[in-house]
DNA sequence: CTAGGGTTAG
């Protein structure tokens, strides 16, 4: 009313009249009255009113715009006010608008601004900036804050004691913050929550957060509802589901089950816990109205239990409530995509990016990063790549996944370079990111950026993690140093299983069989219990080394005496055991007496062996096998093709190649790489495309003279097409493993070991001829294929030929 | 209160 006469009868408002109006403009909330009264005060009055009303101008306005959310509003009032308003009450007004929406950091300048004033901090202003702090983890503000609460004598108030163990405790110093709370002269339970949820926050201290809740109650003070929110997430995490109970049968009790925080809290816990059935009666018991984050926990719970169907359904159920209060958030569509990813169904995680970018939520971050390992975690690597370089913002997390999703699709050399990027554009690798990194370099073999990524490890402190050393271990043994894979392994001071299984498993690929089983042994002793996936490394392991009596009695034990029931992969391990050592009517035998169908990598275990020993009539029968299995692939057509051309049906060798094509197989090109002084060279068959190229040349003709002396001729039999012998030599000369060792020879010192990494299975030709060749230069040559390493030392392979 | 990236085997 009064606004409207105003603006009728063109008069100024006077000071009375702006008090009003802003009162009026408190209720409305309308920012553009606000606005003009400001305009007001600044050109009229502000400049000429004496003290008391100019701050308690101020500080209506302020509180008017920051009743708005406008913070960056009530700033303009400091900024744009001729004089700086001297009461601390005022600005502390401001602090906290900054402090509680952000931006923090402007918070903290403004606590700053006002000791310049010479403005006294108050007891109210500590908690504020404090809390600040701890939403940016700046620990040196913080400290210094806490020197000037000291300083004047405010750091034994309760509220200020309180947010200086809150601050501490959310920045991770743990031992600051029990120090500061022990001075305490005496606690509230607000102070106890602070501290509680500061240890358990921080998930690894779930001794610590118990050891506490039960100091508390020997100080006689009692857990409210929030102590035990702040607690349950922990108990979650521990999978400590005695504490769980105990605490759901004290909330009973207590009647806190009717607060909804806590019963989401329990829901969740049961759900982490793998306690289905007490998760969802918690959800449909629950009497006060659920919310979002309820139905998001309760989604969790199914994804965590493996209840993917009923998570989906569960979803679908909340996506058709008529409740316009509930709606998806991107916490929900998050947990819905790890639903997707479990499944490995890209076609639902497009429809929850769809829905994403309807609702507006894309540019979530979280969710971001979600969509964008989902999509790789289902295979489509091509759109997780292009979500990722469509996102604005990428954080480190979306650089992990990137990268991690690169590697798990065959794109390692893409991952390091992402990687590279990553450091370029200052963001910082963690320790998610260089779990993505070392299996990079372990794929490629690339043990330069594998020792450089170690470095990097070392000094960010990160080899003190388990899962770090676990990925080292791989990463040295799939390089060929398997000394220093061992020595990762002896420093660590704590392993776990999965620590086991990667170095039994070096061992193994390196055909160092006897020793994989001497380690698990070891394994024994330090009364460790082995997984499936132990003998899975083991089985292979004796494999490789044609160590059939050790492979048979443990693949008996497992069931027998660690209660492990062999799943496919064991079984594939010993078709692969028994007819590498030559055993057919065995491994016959054992196919037909599985529990279960055979499926196509039994068969390929079998055919590949038949090709060795050149077993041409079970070769056919297996390969019939898996063409009815219609799970033919373009490895099994080689392996068949190949078969025939070793024994010199050519034209059967050539109606196979002819059917693989019709069937649209393409062998994959033989791809074999070395890594130079950091740069990794790749080489195909035939290959001239490298600068090099000619010196390699030469170097290949100048081997091929003494290999010949030595009686070598190029194995005819491995060379697909039908083709003069002659030619068939000089295609053999090229194999891209060849063109790889003689860039080697050329480039390494003679000192220097070389290892050359090949995509496929080594050909048998470049194995005689790699034998030959470091017989001729004295050289340790060592080859590793998609299956294992041979390492080439005067004239022999350890591998014994048998691949 | 719910929530993103992750080591071993085939």
């Amino acid at each position: 009313m009064l606004w409207a006469m105003h603006l009728k009868s063109h008069k100024s408002f006077s000071l009375a009249d702006c008090k009003h109006l802003l009162e009026d403009c408190l209720q409305s909330k309308s920012v553009f009255q606000g606005k003009t009264v400001h305009q007001h005060l600044i050109k009229n009055h502000i400049p000429h009113g004496d003290d008391d009303h100019f701050n308690q101008t101020i500080e209506k306005l302020t509180l008017f715009y920051l009743a708005c959310n406008k913070v960056e509003y009530a700033r303009r009032v400091f900024d744009r006010s001729p004089r700086k308003p001297k009461k601390v009450v005022i600005w502390n007004l401001l602090i906290k608008g900054y402090a509680w929406n952000g931006p923090f950091g402007e918070a903290i300048n403004f606590y700053y601004k006002t000791l310049e004033l010479g403005i006294q901090p108050s007891k109210f202003t500590f908690p504020i900036v404090l809390k600040a702090c701890s939403a940016l983890q700046a620990i040196e503000t913080g400290k210094d804050i806490h020197v000037h609460a000291k300083r004047l004598r405010l750091d034994s108030d309760v509220y200020v004691s309180t947010a200086l163990v809150d601050m501490y405790a959310k920045c991770g110093c743990l031992d600051d913050a029990e120090t500061v709370f022990n001075e305490m002269p005496h606690r509230d339970v607000v102070a106890w929550n602070s501290m509680i949820s500061g240890f358990s926050l921080h998930g690894v201290y779930y001794h610590d957060t118990i050891r506490l809740l039960v100091r508390m109650q020997n100080d006689f003070i009692s857990p409210n509802s929030s102590t035990i929110a702040a607690v349950l997430p922990a108990v979650a995490q521990a999978n400590a589901l005695s504490h769980g109970k105990a605490m759901h049968g004290f909330c009973a009790r207590r009647a806190y089950i009717d607060d909804i925080i806590v019963a989401t809290g329990l829901l969740d816990m049961y759900g982490k816990c793998q306690y289905m059935d007490y998760a969802r009666r918690i959800f449909d018991k629950v009497s006060i109205v659920k919310n979002e984050v309820t139905w998001s926990a309760m989604l969790g719970a199914y994804v965590i239990c493996d209840f993917m169907r009923e998570a989906l359904e569960f979803f679908l159920e909340m996506m058709r409530l008529k409740d316009f209060t509930l709606f998806p958030t991107p916490v929900t569509l998050a947990t819905v995509l790890r639903a997707c990813a479990k499944l490995t169904d890209s076609s639902i995680g497009r429809c929850i990016h769809c829905y994403a970018i309807k609702s507006g939520f894309v540019s979530d971050l979280m969710l971001g990063n979600t969509l964008l390992s989902t999509y790789a975690k289902c295979g489509v690597v091509i759109d997780a790549k292009q979500f990722f370089y469509e996102m604005d913002l990428k954080d480190s997390v979306s650089y992990s996944a990137i990268i991690s999703g690169c590697v798990q699709n065959g794109h390692a050399k893409e991952a390091l370079r992402l990687f590279h990027k990553m450091q370029l554009s200052g963001l910082y690798p963690e320790l998610a990111t260089m779990l993505g990194v070392l299996p990079a370099c372990a794929h490629l073999a690339a043990i330069q950026h594998g020792s450089c990524s170690h470095c990097y490890a070392i000094v960010h402190g990160l080899t003190t993690e388990i899962t770090i050393c676990n990925a080292l271990i791989d990463m040295y043994a799939k390089c060929g140093r398997i000394d220093t894979a061992r020595r990762v392994f002896d420093t660590m001071h704590k392993r776990d299983i999965v620590s086991w299984n990667a170095i039994i498993i070096a061992y193994g690929i390196h055909g160092l069989g006897m020793e994989a089983l001497l380690l698990f042994d070891n394994m024994l002793v330090e009364c460790l219990e082995p997984d499936d996936v132990t003998f899975i490394c083991l089985l292979s392991a004796c494999s490789h080394s044609g160590l059939v009596t050790e492979g048979k009695h443990w693949f008996n034990a497992m069931r027998q005496d660690f209660g492990i029931t062999p799943r496919m992969e064991h079984y594939i391990c010993m078709a692969d055991l028994l007819s590498r050592a030559g055993k057919f009517e065995e491994v016959c035998n054992f196919i037909e007496k599985m529990p279960f169908e055979p499926d196509v990598h039994i068969w390929s275990a079998l055919l590949a062996a038949c090709r060795v020993h050149r077993n041409v009539e079970l070769g056919e029968e297996v390969s019939k096998k898996i063409q009815k299995l219609g799970h033919g692939s373009t490895g099994n057509f080689v392996l068949l093709s190949n078969m025939y051309s070793t024994v010199g049906r050519w034209d059967d060798a050539a109606q196979i190649r002819i059917l693989q094509r019709e069937q649209g197989f393409k062998k994959s090109p033989g791809c074999s790489w070395i890594e130079i002084g950091g740069v990794v060279h790749a080489f195909f068959g035939g290959d001239r495309s490298h600068p090099h190229s000619p010196q390699i040349n030469n170097k290949i003709d100048e081997l091929l003279v003494e290999m010949r002396r030595l009686g070598y001729h190029g194995e005819a039999s491995y060379v697909l097409q039908d083709v003069e012998d002659e030619e068939k030599e000089h295609i053999l000369l090229y194999h891209s493993e060849k063109l790889a060792i003689a860039f080697g020879l050329l480039n390494l010192s003679p000192n220097k070991p070389i290892l050359v990494t090949k995509n496929l299975r080594v050909c048998g030709d470049c194995h005689t001829a790699i034998k030959l060749i470091s017989l001729i230069t004295k050289r340790n040559i060592t080859v590793r294929d998609a299956s294992r390493f041979h390492h080439f030392k005067d004239g022999i392979c350890n591998c014994g030929d048998f691949w």
